[in-house]
DNA sequence: GACCAGGCACATC
DNA sequence: GATGTGCATGGT
């Protein structure tokens, strides 16, 4: 990779920073819980997946034994506000199906899994794609990998950094290589990009005040 | 009423 | 292997 780019994927991490601050992202009471939002908040806005968590810690349904005895059809009808309810119910019952098969449905048990071994277990779920897997390595489990998303792409491209049909690995191998493994770089910079795109990157054709605006210029 | 949101698997060519 | 499509709710 071009030393030039390296340092521009670290420019914009400070610039994005310094405008929004730390994101706070996922300061969910349990690994657990942030699992499951995960799924949840495929392709859905995150207040929804909100509502979706909140009927299943009412219901006392927010641990792997009771999502483990419910049905997809049960499960599926509290997590309606998520979207998606039917697919998203069959996506986490097999994820707790593969945490009770590989790993005694225990996440502690799953934790002492080899990081590279974890990721492609989880890509074996069906349902669990890299995106997700990334997402729940990072927030959930905190393993150092980097969360790849559509805002990423959209930001990278428009800035002239990627081509806009760059593929996952690329991209993570990108952002892996140009930083230092840490958890709190990895997790605050995936949260700005989301931060920024929403609020920057939506108009085609440029983003009008998004603090990279000057950056590509220099590349 | 259209459009979007922190994807993924599967069908089809 | 690329491209298209179904899945669904709630906010703007």
């Amino acid at each position: 990779m071009p030393r030039s780019r390296k340092i521009f994927l670290q420019q914009i991490y400070q610039k994005l920073l310094k405008k929004f601050g730390p994101q706070f992202w996922w300061p969910a009471p349990t690994r657990f819980e942030v699992i499951i939002g995960a799924i949840l908040t495929q392709n859905t806005n995150w207040a929804n997946v909100e509502k979706a968590l909140t009927v299943l810690k009412d219901k006392r349904l927010l641990s792997p034994q009771a999502l483990y005895k419910i049905t997809p059809r049960q499960l599926a009808s509290c997590i309606k506000p998520a979207g998606y309810f039917n697919v998203k119910a069959k996506r986490i019952k097999n994820f707790i199906r593969f945490l009770f098969e590989v790993h005694e449905g225990k996440i502690e048990k799953m934790r002492q899994e080899k990081p590279e071994n974890l990721r492609s277990q989880l890509l074996c779920v069906n349902g669990i794609g890299a995106e997700t897997a990334d997402s729940i390595l990072l927030y959930a489990l905190d393993k150092p990998f980097f969360v790849v998303d559509a805002y990423t792409k959209r930001i990278l491209s428009r800035h002239g950094i990627i081509s806009p049909d760059a593929d996952y690995a690329t991209i993570q191998q990108l952002f892996m290589t140009s930083l230092r493994k840490n958890l709190k770089v990895f997790n605050e910079y995936h949260a700005l990009i989301v931060r920024c795109a929403k609020e920057y990157c939506k108009k085609k054709p440029l983003c009008e005040g998004c603090p990279l605006e000057d950056l590509s210029k220099t590349l």
